[in-house]
DNA sequence: CGACAATACGGAGACAGTCTCCGGTTAGCA
DNA sequence: TGCTAACCGGAGACTGTCTCCGTATTGTCG
């Protein structure tokens, strides 16, 4: 469901796919605050053009990453679904979830917007990442192998904040193991303190 | 040790120090992108001025911050000779920065720089909090109850991840309350899986 | 097949923020 | 008091955001 109802005339459509696909590129190889207009540019259309399909520019990088939302909760009901240990579930979900917020750069400022400013939209990518790991933690917590006080929201937040911290590209994967491997450790602590 | 030579004269004195006062009180209000002429206007000085002590956004916040970074590093110097309980001390340590995080707009965001681009500046302030943070839990590794997979740099950053990602004021008080347990508990761990 | 409405396009331009250049001013010293 | 180095700050170039509206295109209907 993207974020304006899809138009209608075939240009319309041509021109808000190809808007998709440049910003995708830009986003990639500029980060979250490329510029528009140059974007617009490069589709070869006009800025009025970019900003009557997309009126802010959290609409365009949520149309951006829609795709990555999408796959990061088919994967939750993938492991839910075919892990049958639930810690182990869950800590595949929060690798693969960091890992795509290393990989796309622009995705963690995108998703921050949602806590600083009450973006209405995104609310979708929000909500589906909430479920994915909200199924997997419950699913954890229910056998008692995850401690219960903690809710997906938070596990979410903290794995967004690892994602933010850790350098991107190859230089940050030992650091990022090591920040899941202490993120499932405290998940995992159910003794009472 | 200003990012910036200290200017000599009386009147680049003044408008240095009214500068940061000013600029202090923008970035509380506004957050960490607010207008650097209108901090100047305000400081009753021109562009011109502002940009000669502070070539860039980053040299102002970090002035800004300096501040802020002393008293977390004097803060762990404290725990780590008054608080007997390393862990303890860590704990505290820790919660009083995701503390500062949280108040301070902006913070976390002038931080976060010294990932992203190679700020040379403010290299001044990651390195009083890596130290506040390695000492603190270097002691409690010596003392084994700290895992000793990680370091202070892999704490830093998650902590930092953490005063990121929650709420400012009231709301999240909850939350940071939960994640600092959720982390605690992780570095706690020294079961080798 | 041709013409008409509805719809969409995109450039011009207002506005805001960043940053620089340089002529004019001022502090500090002899 | 007068000189000089140091400093000030406004004008303006540049970049990016976003809007308005005349023009062009699409899809349909006679």
């Amino acid at each position: 469901m993207p974020p304006i109802a899809r138009p209608q005339r075939a240009d319309a459509r041509r021109n808000y796919d190809r808007l998709i696909a440049v910003a995708s590129e830009a986003v990639a190889e500029r980060g979250a605050d490329a510029s528009l207009d140059d974007i617009a540019k490069r589709a070869g259309v006009g800025p009025g053009t970019l900003y009557r399909h997309f009126p802010t520019r959290q609409h365009l990088l949520d149309a951006v990453f829609h795709e990555r939302i999408v796959l990061l909760r088919d994967e939750a009901a993938r492991l839910a679904e075919g892990e049958p240990d639930p810690l182990a579930a869950l800590g595949a979900w929060l690798r693969a979830f960091i890992e795509h917020l290393r990989r796309y750069r622009g995705l963690s400022d995108a998703l921050k917007a949602i806590y600083d400013k009450d973006a209405e939209l995104m609310i979708g990518a929000h909500d589906m990442l909430r479920w994915s790991v909200g199924t997997l933690l419950t699913r954890a917590q229910e056998a008692g192998v995850a401690r219960t006080d903690i809710d997906g929201s938070d596990l979410l937040r903290i794995g967004h904040g690892a994602g933010m911290v850790v350098e991107p590209g190859p230089a940050g994967d030992e650091r990022a193991k090591r920040l899941i491997r202490l993120l499932m450790d405290g998940v995992g602590t159910t003794t009472k303190a």
